[in-house]
RNA sequence: CGGAGUGUAGCUCAGCCUGGUAGAGCACUGCCUUCGGGAGGCAGGGGCCCGCGGUUCGAAUCCGCGCACUCCGACCA
């Protein structure tokens, strides 16, 4: 293709609009242009490359058994009232009527619609296991659409549903979505993680992200260099402590006027703050309000106490004044001794002995505070991991890198067939709600966490699995020299015929034109086909992940272009 | 939705504080010179200065109300 003819239009600075690599380059490089907050068009070459990672997804899944369909858009109201999700969403589902006034929803993932289509098409049991996906745009009205393609309103996504009679079955299809999701990555040739994660509202059971690894993701990883343990933070765990050895110390009160954070006490009192517990007050599901009980060094995970079946979710913490009134001091007096409330002490926090706490009493603390004798909780996992902690399989330390979630898959179990009866006859008599599962993949994210990972201070570094050209021939001096058009368009002949896709740059620009722009668009390999090395027989070669370019003469590049060994 | 910031030429921005009828660089058009890492000269074209209202003899500039975009937070399959 010649880039005279198509629409590449590069930036020479950044957009004001865009912050982080992958926004910043994608729109300069003439991949992608925005129309309004979190609704972008993909330009001819951007959606070169989009196309190419579809098609690895689609070899991927195809090979696994699963099938391509495709659902519509734009769905009825009853079938999202159905699912109860009609009043559960929330804003972010876009709603609309059409001309009768019916409701629709615009929508942002296909449960309700991939679950009428199998109980209106599938009559036997002898038709399961069935899998299917689809690849399609979604939306979702998110809260603040950000970082350019990485949090968009309107994205592609690769959506797959699987449907099995039992969880064998499903744990089959999940495991070979597990490893297509694998292979996907490495075959783009992406650094990332398959983490254990919080199923949010969606699941009940286990799930797991793929997470690209990049410092500008907006999710944060806990993994272990030593095993293979990874979570996402949200679900990371540590090896619980044991309950620590030692004298039980008297029960004493002291005074901390003024002292109300876990700094200043501990400071007053000459210790670290890991010898101090902080109890936090949060709204309960049974009764009003329940106390939380972490280490002082530790921080709550709002996701795990959100699924403490006696906090209330989404975790509120209670008000000052909720809290004074039940508990009669301020927050920063509380404490688990005689405290009348449901108490959960997290497992670092329920290990100590001879700690120091809030007496809930103001400008008073306890110390030689111990467990069973002073106070009493349940013990529950409630903080976030933090570097260092054990490894909850006992094989190291935890570390931390930043991910962008590109994949995201789960057991659905029986939500959705359950209450859109999905059931079928199992063979013996008896009738079985069919187990679902669910396997996303942000396309257009993904082409985001691409280039944050495979870029360079000049631009875009496309990995060659899904570059959008394979071969860029920069003729310089195209207009004004023979030789050049006919070399230029030997190679570019060359390339076609061994089946790469080549982009020949035949615009009137200077040659510094070019090589800047060659190098922001970052088509892997570089032919530069100029007066100057035609004077002396060759042409030059130049990766894109290279920093010094190759003098070849031109039958040996042809010869070596057309074999197809430069790639 | 809370907090912060920004809206001036296609892009990046100055001008605003201290009101007097709009600028630079790049891009674009024409001509000349140049031609291997975003050239130079000359001559041009291009602006409801985000919108509406107010103050004023006069508003890009001051005030009010909107809208849009961005960032932080909350939120988020």
């Amino acid at each position: 293709m010649r880039a005279s003819e198509t629409l590449i239009p590069t930036l020479r600075e950044s957009p004001a609009e865009a912050e982080i690599p992958s926004h910043v380059l994608l729109l300069r490089s003439g991949c992608i242009r925005q129309l309004a907050s979190g609704l972008y068009t993909w330009l001819p070459l951007g959606l070169r490359v989009l196309r190419r990672v579809e098609a690895i997804i689609r070899e991927e899944l195809d090979a696994r058994g699963a099938r391509e369909v495709q659902m519509p858009v734009v769905q009825p109201a009853e079938l999202w009232r159905e699912s109860g999700r009609w009043d559960v969403m929330g804003p972010e589902l876009l709603r609309m009527q059409d001309r009768h006034e019916r409701d629709y929803a615009m929508s942002p993932t296909h449960e309700e619609v991939v679950t009428d289509l199998i109980r209106r098409v599938v009559d036997s049991y002898h038709e399961m296991p069935v899998n299917l996906y689809q690849i399609q745009t979604k939306f979702r009205d998110e809260i603040r659409p950000r970082f350019g393609l990485l949090r968009a309103r309107e994205f592609l996504m690769k959506d797959g549903y699987s449907f099995h009679l039992t969880d064998e079955s499903f744990e089959k299809t999940y495991r070979d979505m597990h490893d297509a999701y694998a292979a996907i990555l490495e075959r783009i040739g992406l650094e990332y993680r398959a983490v254990e994660a919080d199923a949010g509202n969606i699941g009940d059971s286990e799930s797991h992200e793929f997470q690209v690894l990049a410092e500008s993701g907006e999710d944060l990883v806990a993994y272990c260099p030593d095993s293979d343990y990874a979570a996402n933070v949200e679900k990371a765990r540590a090896l619980p402590p044991r309950r620590e050895q030692g004298p039980a110390q008297t029960l004493t009160r002291v005074a901390t006027p003024g002292r109300r954070t876990i700094a200043e006490v501990s400071d007053l009192l000459g210790l670290d703050a890991s010898r101090c517990v902080k109890t936090l007050i949060v709204r309960g599901a049974r009764e009003p309000l329940v106390a939380l009980v972490l280490r002082g060094d530790h921080e709550l995970n709002e996701t795990k106490a959100s699924r403490l079946a006696a906090v209330a979710a989404p975790g509120t913490v209670a008000s000052d004044t909720e809290v004074e009134a039940a508990v009669g001091c301020s927050v920063g007096s509380i404490g688990p001794v005689d405290l009348r409330l449901p108490v959960y002490a997290d497992e670092s926090a329920a290990a100590l002995v001879n700690f120091v706490c809030g007496a809930n009493e103001d400008d008073v603390h306890l110390t030689g505070v111990n467990w069973d004798r002073d106070a009493a909780a349940e013990t529950v996992d409630l903080r976030n991991v933090v570097a260092g902690d054990p490894s909850p399989d006992g094989k190291g330390t935890l570390a931390f890198t930043r991910g962008i979630e590109v994949g995201h898959i789960f057991k659905l179990g029986t939500k959705y067939s359950d209450a859109m009866q999905l059931a079928l006859q199992d063979g013996s008599g008896g009738e079985v709600s069919l187990i679902m599962g669910c396997y996303g993949m942000g396309v257009s994210r993904l082409v985001a966490a691409i280039v944050e990972q495979c870029h360079d201070a000049a631009g875009i570094v496309w990995p060659a699995a899904v570059a959008p050209f394979d071969l860029h021939v920069l003729a310089l001096d195209y207009g004004r020299s023979e030789d050049v058009r006919r070399v230029a368009s030997a190679v570019h002949d060359a390339g076609v015929a061994a089946g790469l896709d080549v982009l020949l740059d035949d615009r009137d620009e200077r040659p510094g034109v070019k090589f800047a722009d060659a190098d922001l668009i970052g088509i892997p390999l570089r032919v530069t086909v100029g007066a100057r090395g035609l004077r002396d027989g060759v042409v030059e070669l130049r990766r894109r992940t290279e920093t010094e370019s190759v003098r070849v003469p031109i039958e040996d590049a042809l010869a070596r272009i057309g074999s197809g060994e430069l790639l």
